[in-house]
DNA sequence: TTGCTTTGTGTCCAAACGGCACGAAGGCCG
DNA sequence: CGGCCTTCGTGCCGTTTGGACACAAAGCAA
């Protein structure tokens, strides 16, 4: 057993991309390191996986610990374990991304110690650590999961109008959509409730309001359905033409 | 740092799916255990990973001590991190699946010492550890991945038929492809070279052969190609129609 | 030469995609 | 109350893609 023993002198952690989204803009949650390594600048929230907790759990926790949430989307996304990611010795990473509705998030206790503060994701800098490459690999990882289960409306209000949702789509995706063929796309799905309600306090005409049925994707998914939104064809340049 | 280190008692391991293809069947490479825990049962071939190698490193070492083979298609799918997933302490797997063409695997000194086998993924029984849950999480990505990039030629030799390549994609997506629709798709994407041979040794007519073009592939990509087979819808049965 | 097996190929219809523009609703302001 | 401003909501049509479908020709073997 002693043989064995030799490899057991790691530790691993979680770490969690949170992302919210705000009018418009896909927002990533980041702490301000208030200790070394790399003190002060600003990192994802993780921490050291307890010997008898699950990673899962231990995922659940970091975010519940930062945002006071529970029973919050929450996938993992792959580890991360090279030799020197950390200075402290070998600690091997297993990255997690979930989706919180930002207007629920309020700081919590755990979060005044550890300065937290919402970042737009096209606007991050170095970051602690390996941590920029684990944001990217969250990152992909949302865009595809998105394009491929109905997991916006994680994002989004319980009510929301179609173009919230478009331009969440857009953010995610990084790209623009037509607003009429997204609509046709969407509501052809049948996973959207017509609340009959409009949004108040616009200045302009009122956009109506939908909810995501999630009984309603489960029983057509036991149908056979399939949720998809193509990615879209990238635009030919006409100058790459013709050579 | 004391408080640190009572998490420094963990070890981590790969475990490694590597997928063969023979001749339409799809095929994992599995060892049976010569020690306990789980002594006798069938196993993914894996290994803890070394204190100062990188996992994906541990991954591939794993790979070639069993097959010899390197420079092998080789991808991380995720971590497996319950409390009680291994019997003597706290291990970490990280799941790897690799593919290999299979006519090159020879048995390797390594390999002798455990007995090594290749099993149809379509009869696989109980396996050591939650080793069944990793291969369905690793089967279920190479379904993923196998439709958003050219990797199925990786199970096939240098010089294939579309027969053969649309049987791997038959076996590796579960489903039936139409012989038509199928060469009309893969053909129109201009990835492969027909390479002007025909088959030999069979006992009608042969069939062309053509080799997968990894060079052209990247040009394509350059120039915003992206492969891609759609999921094959499901065929709805008529008896539930009409409800 | 005949038979056996597998190859290789084209058409047609239906569905999905993607580009595009304007009248209608409601709040605000004067 | 009327006019203005902003955003909402909607339909058509040409093009592309998907999917069903059958048979003659090639090569080998006996």
């Amino acid at each position: 057993m002693s043989e064995v023993n030799t490899f057991f002198k790691s530790a691993f952690s979680v770490d969690n991309v949170i992302f919210g989204f705000d009018d418009g803009d896909l927002k990533v949650l980041l702490i301000k390191r208030g200790t070394s390594p790399y003190k002060g600048m600003w990192a994802l929230p993780g921490d050291l996986v307890y010997p008898n907790e699950d990673i899962d759990t231990a995922a659940a926790r970091v975010l519940e610990e930062l945002t006071g949430l529970r029973n919050v989307y929450l996938e993992q996304v792959k580890a991360f374990g090279k030799v020197d990611r950390h200075p402290i010795g070998r600690v091997i990473t297993i990255a997690y991304y979930s989706l919180v509705k930002i207007s629920n998030y309020t700081v919590t206790p755990a979060s005044f110690a550890r300065k937290a503060q919402w970042h737009s994701i096209s606007a991050i800098g170095k970051l602690a650590f390996d941590h920029n490459e684990i944001l990217d690999a969250c990152f992909e990882r949302l865009k595809q999961s998105v394009r491929t289960r109905p997991i916006g409306f994680e994002l989004l209000p319980p009510k929301f109008t179609l173009t919230q949702l478009q331009h969440l789509y857009e953010a995610i995706l990084e790209t623009e959509l037509d607003k009429r063929n997204f609509r046709k796309k969407i509501l052809s799905m049948n996973l959207l409730v017509d609340l009959g309600e409009n949004q108040e306090g616009v200045a302009h005409r009122p956009a109506r309001l939908y909810a995501f049925d999630p009984a309603r994707y489960e029983q057509l998914v036991a149908e056979g359905f399939h949720f998809e939104l193509k990615e879209s064809r990238r635009k030919m340049n006409p100058a790459s033409l013709g050579g």
